[in-house]
DNA sequence: TGCCATGTTAAACT
DNA sequence: GAGTTTAACATGGC
């Protein structure tokens, strides 16, 4: 589920509750439920793969984390733990396993909406001085910053370094300027490919190397490997990813 | 059936 | 205190 561009497709899902008061909610999300009805529900903002209800004074803050769900109108598997449900009065949207705050409003006016990679303010010059900031980084690691790439997840961040050509092990200050700039490039251009499959429900055809065996472009026995300070998986080619280890 | 994963935070270590 | 490792959360696919 979520990786940035499926959250997109959840606040498209939630556009009919905008302007909306909240007439119930419900839910075992350790918040003050009390507090969310007779709230509107004025906008659905979403940084990278958080989503904020703002409903003022607050903001809902949701993250779907590695297995979090939702649902619109339905409670489609009543087994799971419900954790907010919120009532309006054209429908209902429901949250599963997943992290829930009620914040202050005010917490929107601290995030740096620039860097992510779906949003029209996202500012690759931007992304790019913090990159150059971080020389001895790991690409692969780099790449699920989520203060430099907000949005991006592990799946996004194998097939971008695929399509670069890069090896997930390469360091950031290691890299020409021109393939920094195709690393940059990729992660939001991927991103909304990533999109456009996955509202199509092709988004696993269209996976180059992530849970691959073999190489799409040489044939050759993908690498799979836990990398970087996450350990997490990463699917390359030795041959076609090139490990940039010279200082250039 | 057991393992593991599209993620993040916070506690528990050194 | 810092930096690093582990646990916790919880569900579904293979």
């Amino acid at each position: 589920m979520p990786e940035g561009p499926s959250i997109l497709i959840l606040k498209e899902l939630t556009q009919k509750f905008i302007g909306k008061q909240i007439i119930a909610a419900n839910g075992n999300a350790k918040i003050e439920m009390e507090k969310l009805p007779s709230l509107i529900f004025e906008e659905y903002k979403t940084f990278g793969k958080q989503s904020y209800l703002v409903c003022k004074p607050f903001t809902i803050r949701i993250h779907l984390l590695m297995f979090g769900s939702y649902s619109v109108d339905e409670q489609t598997k009543p087994d799971r733990q419900l954790r907010l449900h919120l009532k309006f009065d054209n429908g209902d949207l429901y949250f599963y396993s997943c992290s829930v705050k009620l914040l202050d409003v005010t917490v929107l006016k601290e995030i740096d909406w620039n860097a992510d990679v779906l949003s029209d303010e996202w500012k690759p010059l931007k992304a790019r001085k913090k990159l150059k900031a971080h020389p001895e980084m790991m690409v692969c690691d780099a790449l699920l910053d989520q203060n430099i790439f907000s949005g991006v997840g592990n799946i996004i961040k194998n097939e971008v370094l695929f399509r670069i050509g890069v090896h997930p092990e390469s360091l950031v200050g290691n890299l020409p300027s021109k393939k920094l700039s195709a690393l940059i490039f990729e992660a939001r251009n991927y991103s909304f490919d990533f999109l456009r499959w996955k509202k199509e429900y092709v988004l696993k055809k269209n996976w180059l190397v992530h849970t691959k065996k073999t190489c799409p472009k040489c044939g050759e026995i993908l690498t799979k490997k836990h990398l970087g300070l996450t350990h997490r998986r990463s699917f390359y080619c030795e041959k076609d990813q090139v490990l940039y280890t010279e200082k250039k």
